[in-house]
DNA sequence: CCTAACCCTAACGTATGCGTCAGGGTTCTG
DNA sequence: CAGAACCCTGACGCATACGTTAGGGTTAGG
């Protein structure tokens, strides 16, 4: 947390209309149940788990917004942009780039109307279950394929001299479970 | 494939001993159940899914060897060629990079005994096997969380009016499943 | 011998998602 | 008012895994 962010008030400038010159309490303490409406840029970018950088970087592209800018030019950010950046997150998550993060955020922000913006997002997210679906089959393969392999190589273990070179491998006939290795461990022995 | 690989004889250049001159068969035809067993880089290329490009820097990051080469240099790489470069891309889809998989590489070669060397690549594939379940567990989450959205979504398509605007979705009363958006959703609103 | 289709080496280019200065204000506490 | 701890705006740097171009041989078929 910034250890010194614990007792601050900044003043804002509203973004309209009358320039709030006067001070008012922006980011109150972290203390017990106490909670602010605003946060500088490294207090949001602590609570999701990202840097500074990232979080100026996503603001750049058009990612998320501060809320508005305190007299110094601080980025104030409101609690929703907690739900903006972690649902970038998770967009990452799903494999989209920043860049096509972009697009769907511009795809929403000109949607004439909510169902049809609900659409756009629909057609994105059904092509992304479909390759989040492809991609869980993989790794579920990989996770049986490594499992496979580490009970070969347990054999290994228990039951290979320690005399025995690698390069007689082929010729082993300590695996009666395995008539033919795994490819996680003939891959590793070919060169 | 190869569109003229097909009728192929390359001479060789023994890499030991006597440099065998001799005009001998290596790439064979590809018709019918005849396999020979070498083939050049595109061959090995082709058959894996990868570009040459993709097959050069392996080898010159010493992941995979050529078996021998011809007169006029041409890679020519055996069947197990085949299995190694599948490895490679198996682990890589695994999460590790190619400078981990050379010095797994160089671990397996650099091993005194096989035994030491099964217990290098059970050391790494534990920790993959552990990443992997993570992310297994991440991508399900994802999933669920992606099937919500279209869920929700697929309310906003029937109930929702087209002349309805995004942003009087939070006053929203057409989700009695949903009380709060998922996340999914929520976030592609906030801006 | 000619040519299409490959292959070789070397080396610079590319896209992504931030990391990392540099140079200079701002806030709040004491 | 001093100082620590942040924040701001550029702008260049970086690692990965190839892509691409350049310039030049090689193979095999016709």
């Amino acid at each position: 947390m910034s250890d010194r962010n614990s007792h601050r008030h900044l003043a804002i400038v509203a973004p309209g209309s009358a320039p709030d010159a006067s001070a008012r309490p922006l980011v109150a303490s972290r203390e017990g149940a106490e909670e602010s409406d605003l946060m500088l840029v490294g207090d949001l970018a602590k609570a999701v788990g990202k840097t500074v950088r990232a979080i100026h970087l996503y603001e750049e592209l058009g990612l998320v917004r501060a809320h508005e800018r305190s007299k110094g030019r601080y980025r104030l950010f409101a609690q929703d942009a907690l739900v903006r950046v972690r649902w970038i997150i998770k967009l990452q998550n799903l494999g989209l780039s920043l860049s096509d993060i972009q697009a769907l955020v511009r795809g929403q922000n000109d949607a004439a109307s909510a169902k049809f913006a609900a659409m756009r997002l629909s057609e994105v997210y059904v092509a992304k279950l479909v390759e989040t679906q492809s991609k869980l089959a993989e790794l579920k393969a990989l996770e049986s394929e490594l499992q496979a392999s580490l009970e070969f190589l347990s054999t290994c273990h228990s039951a290979c001299e320690s005399e025995v070179l690698v390069h007689s491998c082929p010729t082993c006939e300590r695996h009666p479970e395995h008539p033919t290795p795994p490819e996680l461990v003939a891959g590793s022995r070919v060169n």
